[in-house]
DNA sequence: GCTTGACCTCAACTTAGCTTGAGGTTGCAG
DNA sequence: CTGCAACCTCAAGCTAAGTTGAGGTCAAGC
């Protein structure tokens, strides 16, 4: 029982109007009203249906603005938040969880900006002139199949 | 004179319709369009109206969705290829400096990238919760006070 | 008990990078 | 010389990640 931050066991100065979370957060009010709209935070309403946020929340929020920072988009961020609990405030161990998927993926990308940046080395050496060779422009042409252009920002 | 693409020299095997264009970029035919009236592209027309693309331009297009595999926006590819002969059919040595260049900004992205990750490294150890002390949280503080929220997707 | 700042919703606008559709023309093959 | 695929323009729509504004309500201090 303990731990769960039940209705009863709120003190007033727990619940953050949403202009506080946007002071102690770095966002803006109009972001955090969206991040609630996406589902990415579900703070309760007062009688007079205004926002009153969770101390915990603060923590949420400010993750997102480190997630963004860590190139992640918000429907991967939504992913990662989804892994902790929505009643309970987050612990260290739920934190870690989510740092380590995180390290995973940034690790992902920075390979893969390395490959790119290697085949690149390959081209900077035939001038990018021999086309039928280059490998950065055949995976274009894969892409020629598979539908509709560029809309992708890195594989 | 020799090596200008004057009118007089043009064969209609060098006069490229733009769906051809297509099939042999991997690119679609509105996105060519689009890259046109992006200035990035500057076909001759029929007298019909119709778009004929030089055999240079090919490599010009699949340069465009090269650089934008690389994580290019198409703002910075626009300045690239200002670099390029617009009359002339580039060279090694034109595509040599602009792969450099662009080598130099892979190169910055993925440091960035590092720096990111050693910066987690960092809160995985403090399982991201001391956030007064948290590098990544603190990067936000100061955009706090930098106005309008996360419209950054790394610095 | 009223004023005023903080809050509410909803709709429209922003940038990037295109796609989709409507309605109309061109150009090449037969 | 006709048919029809490929081309044309222009306008509107899409996604992401919000911002901005209009018009209205809430709550706290005096």
């Amino acid at each position: 029982m303990a731990g769960q931050t039940s209705v009863k066991t709120l003190r007033k100065t727990d619940l953050i109007p949403i202009g506080e979370m946007a002071r102690r957060t770095g966002l803006s009010v109009s972001a955090i009203r969206f991040y609630e709209e996406r589902g990415l935070v579900e703070p309760i309403r007062t009688s007079g249906n205004q926002r009153r946020f969770l101390r915990s929340d603060i923590r949420r929020l400010s993750f997102i603005l480190i997630a963004q920072q860590l190139g992640l988009a918000l429907g991967e961020i939504e992913h990662q938040l989804a892994k902790l609990p929505m009643g309970r405030t987050p612990n260290a161990r739920d934190w870690n969880a989510i740092s380590k998927s995180i390290r995973a993926e940034l690790d992902a990308k920075i390979a893969q900006l390395e490959r790119t940046r290697d085949t690149l080395d390959g081209c900077i050496g035939c001038g990018c002139l021999s086309l039928k060779k280059c490998e950065l422009y055949n995976r274009g042409d894969h892409l020629a199949a598979k539908g509709p252009g560029p809309r992708q920002v890195l594989g």
